[in-house]
RNA sequence: GGGUCUGUGGUCUAGGGGUUUAUGACGUCGCCCUUACAAGGCGAAGAUCGAGGGUUCAAUUCCCUCCGGACCCA
């Protein structure tokens, strides 16, 4: 027995970042430990991390999150896997450009492009460097030589590619179909882009006649665009209007260039109930236009162009804005007597979310992913992935049974990735580079290597260089990828297909995925379908849906509710002695939270013990500190006791005390547990599995058994708890590594996160474990009377009866409780 | 407004038709500086398992309705 060899009395913040830092300070050291060696002979086991968007800050959640995706990571280099854990950004979209105008007060369209792209570039890397150090700070054990950026070059040129691809698959396609559209940011957005506000609105009745001469009266809040009236509907069940359908009505406004009346038919979206029950229905009003015009195989009209403004359809309109038009449309109808009433009414605006700019439905000419031919390919793909929680498939399906229109991919943005075409003069050819290569077809021409395809029938008719005089001046084309076109392909991206073929072939489908519930419609699904149309196969092998980080009462955080929580401030805090204090705002009131000590192990081992994979967790400082850190404690003082005996040269060949036999099979069914929770990337269970045994049957009742054989330096005692501390660590380490790092290193010289192999197991008697409840139950029993005698622990006691089945243990129970 | 998920002591969590007088943790209360640990130990109190209805011999567990929360969509 010597003095303990870990000389802090206790784990601290300040303790964990000087091991942290050490930890990342050799970066060839930190490749040889955590970088990706797809050679190494080892099963792959390559992760679809979530590349993380630069935003300035990260979300506390989210970092929570992908400290668990650590966790997942280390378990399985615990279990002998070859790992590949990306560190991927995710930089490309609308949000940066959004940033940047809102920083420099001015619209992306009034810059030079490329200088604009220039400024969102800057920005983003700044944010990405925040980002970064929070992720090494949360203990990450990514690839980080290895960091992708999806705006990089290499990156986007394989989403170019695989474009490329689909398009000569037939599976990507051109077409003139509505969608919806920002005017004044000048961009197609997509449905989750679209927000409603309440504004006052005019609703006017006009007047229409059939060609036979009757009066209809149709409400509508957009009497600007009857020049797109495509039909008057009514509902088939209205007696009123039976008579009409079939009939023709006349257009109540003057237009130019197409029919002067529409047909009257039914469709059961309409409302009865609501004016004269007759609606029109226009390209496009909004969704239902949509739907109906679809429905009904009808022509959309182009009435708004990409300005916001009436094209020539709408006759004396032309040229006007929506609103203008709509003033001057509301004037003619009432000069023409046309006009019944007016009523200002509270309505819902679609507005676009960041401008809050009213949106319009247009006809755009957009690139599309069919998708609507493979949904029951997909089904059966989607059978062999399997989901961790089994339950959030059903997000995934249900998504699916509403999917019943192409993916619209293009948008009229610039820090994207760009649409990699050229069209010929004559617009009939389309050129694309050669796979692996890069372009920017709005201000480069085509590279070597590009070829020449026929717009219509994707055919390849030759080589550009030696088809260039025929085209023409050919144009590049300006509009970008939708960035879920990017972040699509991570996980080829990551498997090392175009790259790395030879790895591709052992490495896809991808091993895991692990995200958030909250975009399995989108990153989720959207990769699926990559993976299916490109390679007919799962993406995946596992999928793992985690649930969202909300605040101390189950609300979202959010800037508007004021209820966030920065991470790096629960990550600091403790450290150099500050604590940390959060103001949040509460259902009712402002609430102050105080914490003194958390840092990265003691987030981690909340989140792991905290919430079962796919549950919303409520993030709470005062709670991490209080319900966890305690833990640490515990278990480094179990170590730091341990650290005072000699650990044997080489194991006891005498047999061992009944108590040592029972806690190392104690021991080898916990490990056993956790093994297995591992392999299922059930980190719930491995956690509390871990805590339990490393904080109360170890030292509470065996520890307190061997204890005097410690002091006296026996070795089978020795031999056991260095035993069980060492693989514990092991086990433990993938939840808390720079803890189990430091105390493995100052008490074997070799570190638990280094072990790649899971632990061997020491003999498991399944009757001894039979024993534990029995042997908890008498201990407690014992302490308890003593307690209600007054008398000390270590005093003498008469008259406790030891179990029959706890016979094989009257000599250590007696001597341990001192019993008479 | 629609779809899906979810609801167990003050807080978080286990379990899942009958050995349930419902597991464990934090917090609370009481006792204790017992030679690793008061950032600890021991003990105690605290829940008609969101509400109502139904199925069943039996429901916290299955079904329905409602209420609360979340996610996605309109």
């Amino acid at each position: 027995m010597g003095s303990p060899r870990l000389p802090e009395k206790r784990w601290s913040i300040d303790l964990e970042k000087k091991i942290q830092e050490e930890h990342y300070a050799d970066e060839s050291v930190y490749q040889n430990r955590y970088g990706f060696k797809p050679h190494s002979g080892k099963p792959l086991f390559v992760i679809d991390t979530p590349p993380p968007y630069p935003s300035g800050t990260w979300h506390i959640g989210a970092v929570a999150q992908y400290s668990m995706i650590d966790v997942l990571a280390r378990s399985q280099r615990l279990l002998g896997k070859e790992v590949y854990f990306p560190w991927g950004v995710d930089r490309n979209g609308i949000n940066i450009e959004f940033t940047v105008e809102k920083n420099t007060k001015r619209k992306m369209k009034t810059y030079d492009r490329e200088e604009f792209l220039e400024l969102c570039r800057e920005t983003i890397e700044t944010f990405t460097q925040a980002m970064r150090k929070t992720a090494a700070r949360v203990g990450l054990s990514c690839d980080f030589a290895a960091e992708y950026l999806t705006d990089a070059p290499d990156y986007r040129s394989v989403t170019q590619s695989i474009f490329i691809e689909l398009f000569k698959k037939g599976d990507i396609i051109e077409d003139l179909r509505p969608n919806i559209y920002d005017p004044v940011e000048g961009t197609t957005i997509a449905d989750a882009e679209v927000e409603r506000i309440s504004r006052m609105t005019k609703l006017v009745d006009v007047r229409w006649k059939t060609e036979e001469g009757e009066e209809l009266i149709i409400s509508t809040t957009r009497p600007e665009l009857i020049c797109a009236c495509g039909v008057v509907v009514v509902h088939p069940d209205d007696e009123r209007y039976q008579h009409l359908i079939g009939q023709r009505a006349v257009l109540p406004m003057p237009v130019n260039g197409r029919e002067h009346s529409v047909e009257i038919q039914t469709h059961p979206s309409v409302k009865s109930e609501f004016g004269s029950g007759i609606l029109m229905v226009c390209s496009f009003g909004d969704q239902n236009d949509v739907a109906v015009f679809r429905e009904l195989g009808l022509t959309p009209f182009q009435a708004i162009d990409l300005n916001g403004c009436m094209t020539s359809i709408a006759g004396p309109l032309e040229g006007l804005s929506v609103l203008e038009a709509r003033a001057k449309a509301i004037e003619t109808l009432d000069e023409e007597n046309n006009l019944v009433a007016v009523e200002e009414r509270q309505q819902e605006v679609p507005v676009s979310e960041r401008g809050k700019n009213p949106v319009e439905i247009i006809l755009l000419k957009e690139w599309y992913v069919r998708q609507t031919h493979i949904q029951d390919k997909m089904l059966e793909l989607i059978e062999e992935i399997e989901f961790h929680p089994p339950r959030n498939l059903q997000f995934l399906l249900d998504w699916m049974e509403n999917i019943s229109i192409d993916w619209p991919i293009s948008r009229r943005r610039w820090y994207h990735t760009e649409i990699p075409i050229w069209y010929s003069e004559d617009e009939e050819h389309i050129i694309v580079p050669p796979a692996g290569t890069y372009v920017q077809p709005w201000k480069d021409s085509p590279p070597e290597g590009s070829r020449v395809l026929n717009r219509e029938t994707r055919e390849d008719i030759g080589a550009y260089d030696d088809l260039r005089q025929d085209l023409g001046d050919v144009q590049g084309e300006k509009k970008v990828f939708d960035t879920w076109m990017d972040s699509s392909n991570s996980n080829l991206f990551v498997s090392g297909y175009l790259n790395q073929p030879e790895v591709f072939d052992k490495a896809f489908p991808t091993s895991l995925r692990p995200q958030g519930k909250e975009i399995v419609r989108t990153w989720l699904y959207y990769t699926l379908l990559k993976s299916a149309l490109l390679l007919d196969k799962p993406g995946f092998k596992h999928v793992w849906i985690d649930g969202l980080g909300m605040d101390p009462w189950g609300r979202k955080m959010s800037k508007s509710l004021g209820n966030g929580i920065d991470a790096d401030s629960v990550l600091e805090c403790g450290a150099g002695g500050r604590t940390g204090s959060w103001k949040v705002r509460g259902p009712e009131k402002s609430v102050s939270l105080k914490a003194s000590k958390i840092g990265s192990e003691c987030f981690r081992l909340w989140k792991a013990c905290e919430a079962q994979v796919g549950d919303d967790f409520h993030i709470n400082p005062e709670e991490i500190e209080s319900k966890y850190f305690g833990v640490l404690t515990k278990i480094f003082n179990v170590a730091r006791f341990a650290s005072q005996f000699e650990s044997p040269n080489q194991e006891p060949s005498t047999p061992y005390p009944i108590e040592d036999q029972w806690i190392q099979s104690e021991f080898a069914a916990m490990m056993s547990t956790v093994e297995h929770a591992w392999k299922n990337l059930d980190i719930y269970t491995a956690t509390q599995a871990l805590k339990t045994f490393g904080t109360g049957v170890l030292p509470s009742h065996w520890l307190e058994m061997a204890k005097s054989r410690l002091y006296d330096g026996d070795e089978h005692a020795a031999w056991t708890i260095h035993r069980i501390l060492r693989d514990f660590l092991a086990a433990f380490s993938p939840v808390c590594p720079f803890f189990c790092h430091h105390i493995s290193m100052t008490l074997y010289g070799s570190s638990s996160v280094d072990v790649d192999a899971f632990p061997e197991l020491p003999p498991m008697q399944e009757e001894l474990n039979a024993k534990t409840s029995f042997i908890e139950a008498f201990n407690s029993e014992v302490w308890k009377t003593k307690s209600e005698q007054g008398i000390s622990l270590k005093s003498e006691i008469e008259d406790i009866e030891i179990p029959e089945t706890l016979e094989a243990f009257r000599s250590i129970l007696t001597r341990m409780h001192n019993l008479l």
